[in-house]
DNA sequence: ACGTTTTGTGAAACACGGCTAACTTTTAGG
DNA sequence: CCTAAAAGTTAGCCGTGTTTCACAAAACGT
């Protein structure tokens, strides 16, 4: 199955939370997202199914594959998150605006964007949101 | 009710086809979005309920409530398409992907967004997608 | 004026992604 | 240990927005 908006959000939190924290845990990933931790069990399931995720005993982890398309959503979080802040937007409304922003575009399109305009550094998930 | 992202593009199919056609029957806003008559039907008792559009014998017109939020959204575009095409996207995937962006923003990250990067001028509907 | 084609609507179903509630399993404190 | 709290799962529901299929209503050609 294609990865849908969501399931991007989800493998995102995951890479962000990781880099935090070493471990995640679905709970971890509710509180992150403001969701309920029946809503990320469903899709920790799916995700699993699609390859995307491990769920451990105790943790889950992203693949090589969900790993992969966590970093890309995190690069273009990022990137818009920048943008918006650059142009006026405040930190929290450019954060959650960028959430949006960052599945619209294809792989090409980003890149293609992202040479016009720039700002191609990433942001260490460790601090803030 | 607010208005959701698939209710912004059926208000802007409208106001484009109007534009280029005069009248504008739901069976055009089916083509237009790719999507089923009974689709639009449903949409449009809806969006009618909440004020946009008023549904003639046989046509859709948009109320004054509609085109407002219309015109922003075919600015928004032509903005977003703009950009991508500057970028080096290729008109068409540019034109799909806009779609998506179109309905990231606040109307304020946007005004901001633009008076960053300029590009204001707003393509005529008339003529392409 | 009639029948055909086009257009619009209604009902039922589905996918998705969220929720609550009830339950099970794990973890951890005393 | 053993129990209480925390974490995870399962089942069932809801809202949104689609679809298909059947049907109603208009429009149109001859």
């Amino acid at each position: 199955m294609a990865l849908r908006e969501s399931g991007e959000d989800y493998l995102e939190s995951i890479y962000v939370l990781s880099e935090r924290q070493g471990i995640v845990r679905s709970i971890d990933v509710a509180e992150y997202l403001g969701v309920t931790k029946a809503s990320v069990s469903k899709a920790m399931a799916t995700l699993e199914n699609s390859g995307y995720v491990e769920m451990g005993k105790r943790d889950v982890h992203l693949t090589e594959r969900g790993l992969e398309v966590a970093r890309q959503m995190w690069e273009r979080h990022c990137f818009f998150v920048r943008l918006l802040e650059e142009a006026g937007v405040s930190a929290d409304v450019a954060s959650q605006e960028g959430c949006h922003m960052e599945h619209c575009l294809s792989e090409e399109s980003f890149e293609k964007l992202r040479a016009m305009l720039g700002r191609d550094e990433v942001t260490d998930p460790t601090p803030g949101a």
